[in-house]
DNA sequence: ACTAGTGTAAACATAC
DNA sequence: GGTATGTTTACACTAG
């Protein structure tokens, strides 16, 4: 129950939520706070407003940028809007990236919607470019702002040395330091707004581009530190080249993230009305976590300060520990910069890795980058993004093939996403296994739905453990482990488990000594699906003709599944056929390829064409470990060469699926 | 329009 | 009686 009441937290109104119709039933989840907030924005903001000079914190300057981004996006639709009610107003621009908003959609106020709403409404690749916009735009503030700072400094400096005052230099220093610090506060809480912005389900994450502009922050700080720490240079000096590092810093920035894709700079910064954005409510995102109380230091009740782990009862508590603690010294200066290493390792790691992917992809012939037929530019910076990371290859797998498609699943809603979502993923067969490990970090700490079914989810949950079964207690608990965003809505998703787990045939209750374990009728779950994909010549054109970039990515994340689940040892996914046989769990979700059952030998016969030899790989090793099932076995992770080995041809039929229920 | 798959909500039964 | 676990039904949504 208590779990019943964070539920209830996230959605605000459970009743109705079908009836009302997609938009609001899915937006009530999360827009509980949305609603509340549009309507207290407009109170609100108005001290926001007050323009930085100085004036405007960190923290106001990022709502206010969060503001800025929903802004941006409702002014987007509000220009679809328009468009689709008068023809003869459309502007090229619109045209390009034309987005396909459902008429009675598009007649809503723009300003009205939720995040949620947007992301229904906007294809994923379209909230992407608005998010770059948006980012390019916010880092044209920072820079802004960094430089009012500065110039207030230097005003400062000025001043006192006019007065015949040479500050001490630890004065200097220590304003510089502070300067800095500040500026690693931006960061974080740009960071935080990245992430909250992902939570709402406006971007789903896209590791480059999250860590673009924040990538370029973190290189350039070493630079402002040893600006700092460079003995007898002038205290004005290295202020200077802070601001030149930074100004620096958000021009690369603003060019990486505002690709030639989008039109100009986006008049986005005012309303309609040309009320400044700033005005509107104040942020959408605090119906969500990201709460006026709350701190990126502090989660979970302590503090987040790398070595810190202090437990403080509430934030106030929190800051007056920041406070303490965590001031401004030597120490807290070293941790910072520390932590800046680690942030750069980690980039340096991302960046390498990306680089191998696309060389992989270029080897397998995989553009990246190549635009897509269909979505036009916006989709382009989506395909460009996942390349690079680590992805969320559901997302943008099913972006490009249907334009009008509903909010990106990848990004997945957070509350109260719909069916499709996950079904798309489903489909476009990404194997859940590789897909988890590869994202693994991902979901456990993003709060954001896994594009996958419960079925799969479950599935993939007990054929994790060495003998594939798992109680009722366990399969949650898995769930919570593995999926940040299932610790929140318990009762809902809680219900919905033990709902797939009696719908579905698949799904197998064995008594056992210690009480009712599940377990998993692989044949069963084959079953389940139509081997649509298998046949479906659109797919598989699609496919080739590389138009569903993300589907051929599904595949080609099939075959990676092995080299990238972490259980699996591959040996190679050059060889698909073997790999199939490797894959004991990838498979799932992977929709189905493939008829389970004559299994006979697809050893030889390679009847699919070549893009789906992905599927088919999952269809056989499904079989194949279902097969031994019980089998002591490791289960997926093993790479136990028993189970792995020739076999991929077996019989998979023969087992009943009786004997596992025993 | 129909169907299948899925998600969500809820009522109900049963066991502990 | 409360809770956890299962089962079942109903409804909504999306895609084929």
């Amino acid at each position: 129950m208590m779990v019943e009441s964070a539920s209830e937290t996230i959605r605000s109104a459970p009743s109705g939520q079908n009836g009302v119709g997609s938009l609001s039933g899915q937006a009530d989840g999360s827009s509980g706070g949305a609603t509340g907030t549009t309507a207290s924005g407009t109170g609100r903001e108005v001290t926001t407003g007050a323009d930085s000079n100085g004036e405007m914190s960190p923290a106001e300057l990022l709502h206010f940028q969060q503001q800025q981004a929903l802004q941006v996006a409702r002014q987007f639709l509000l220009q679809q809007a328009s468009g689709l009610s008068s023809p003869g107003n459309n502007d090229s621009k619109q045209s390009a990236s034309a987005v396909q908003v459902p008429v009675s959609v598009a007649m809503m106020s723009p300003q009205m919607l939720t995040p949620q709403q947007m992301q229904q409404i906007l294809s994923p690749p379209q909230l992407q470019a608005l998010l770059q916009q948006q980012q390019a735009l916010m880092l044209q503030q920072l820079q802004e702002y960094y430089k009012k700072q500065q110039e207030q400094l230097h005003l400062q400096l000025l001043t006192q040395q006019q007065a015949g005052k040479p500050q001490p230099k630890e004065a200097l220093g220590n304003k510089q330091l502070a300067f800095q610090q500040q500026l690693l506060q931006m960061q974080q809480l740009q960071q935080q707004h990245l992430l909250n912005l992902q939570r709402q389900g406006l971007v789903s994450l896209q590791p480059n581009q999250a860590s673009g502009p924040l990538q370029t922050l973190p290189q350039d700080l070493p630079q402002l530190w040893k600006g700092e720490g460079a003995p007898g240079q002038p205290a004005e000096d290295s202020v200077k080249q802070e601001g030149l590092d930074l100004t620096g810093t958000a021009a690369t920035a603003t060019s990486f993230a505002a690709p030639p894709k989008v039109s100009p700079p986006l008049s986005h910064h005012t309303l309609p009305n040309g009320q400044p954005t700033v005005l509107t409510s104040r942020r959408d995102s605090s119906s969500h976590e990201e709460t006026p109380g709350s701190h990126p230091l502090y989660g979970h009740g302590e503090c987040k300060w790398p070595g810190c782990e202090t437990l403080c009862e509430d934030l106030g508590q929190f800051i007056k520990h920041l406070n303490t603690e965590h001031a401004l010294d030597d120490r807290s200066t070293a941790q910072c910069r520390v932590q800046m290493q680690v942030v750069q390792q980690l980039e340096i790691q991302l960046a390498k890795e990306s680089e191998r992917l696309q060389a992989m992809m270029a080897h397998l012939h995989m553009r990246p980058s190549e635009p897509k037929p269909f979505s036009q530019p916006v989709t382009v910076s989506a395909a460009d993004s996942f390349p690079d990371g680590l992805v969320h290859p559901p997302t943008s797998a099913a972006a490009p093939v249907t334009p009008l498609r509903p909010p990106g699943l990848g990004s997945a809603s957070l509350h109260g996403g719909g069916p499709a979502r996950r079904r798309s993923s489903d489909k476009f067969c990404s194997p859940i296994s590789s897909e988890l490990a590869q994202n693994h970090e991902f979901y456990k700490n993003a709060d954001v739905r896994p594009p996958f079914t419960y079925a799969s989810l479950i599935r993939q949950a007990i054929l994790e453990t060495p003998d594939r079964q798992l109680t009722l207690n366990e399969i949650y608990n898995w769930f919570t482990r593995m999926f940040a965003y299932f610790r929140r809505n318990t009762a809902t998703w809680k219900n919905a488990v033990r709902h797939n787990l009696s719908l579905h045939k698949c799904f197998v209750r064995v008594e056992n000594v210690k009480g009712a374990v599940w377990t998993v009728d692989e044949r069963e779950y084959q079953k389940r699906r139509p081997p649509k994909m298998t046949g479906s010549p659109t797919l598989v054109k699609n496919m080739i003709s590389g138009l569903s970039y993300g589907a051929l990515n599904a595949s080609y994340q099939a075959a990676l599944a092995e080299s990238s689940f972490p259980l699996l040892n591959s040996p190679g996914m050059l060889n698909p056929g073997s790999a199939s046989s490797l894959l004991p769990l990838s498979h799932d979700d992977v929709g189905a390829p493939v008829e389970p059952l004559p299994s006979n030998g697809s050893s030889s016969p390679p009847r699919l064409s070549p893009p789906q030899y992905s599927h088919q790989v999952q269809v056989k090793e499904e079989p194949a470990e279902a097969e031994e099932d019980r089998q002591p076995g490791p289960p997926l992770g093993a790479p136990n060469p028993s189970a792995s080995g020739p076999p991929e041809d077996r019989d998979l039929e023969e087992e009943l699926p009786g004997e596992e229920l025993s």
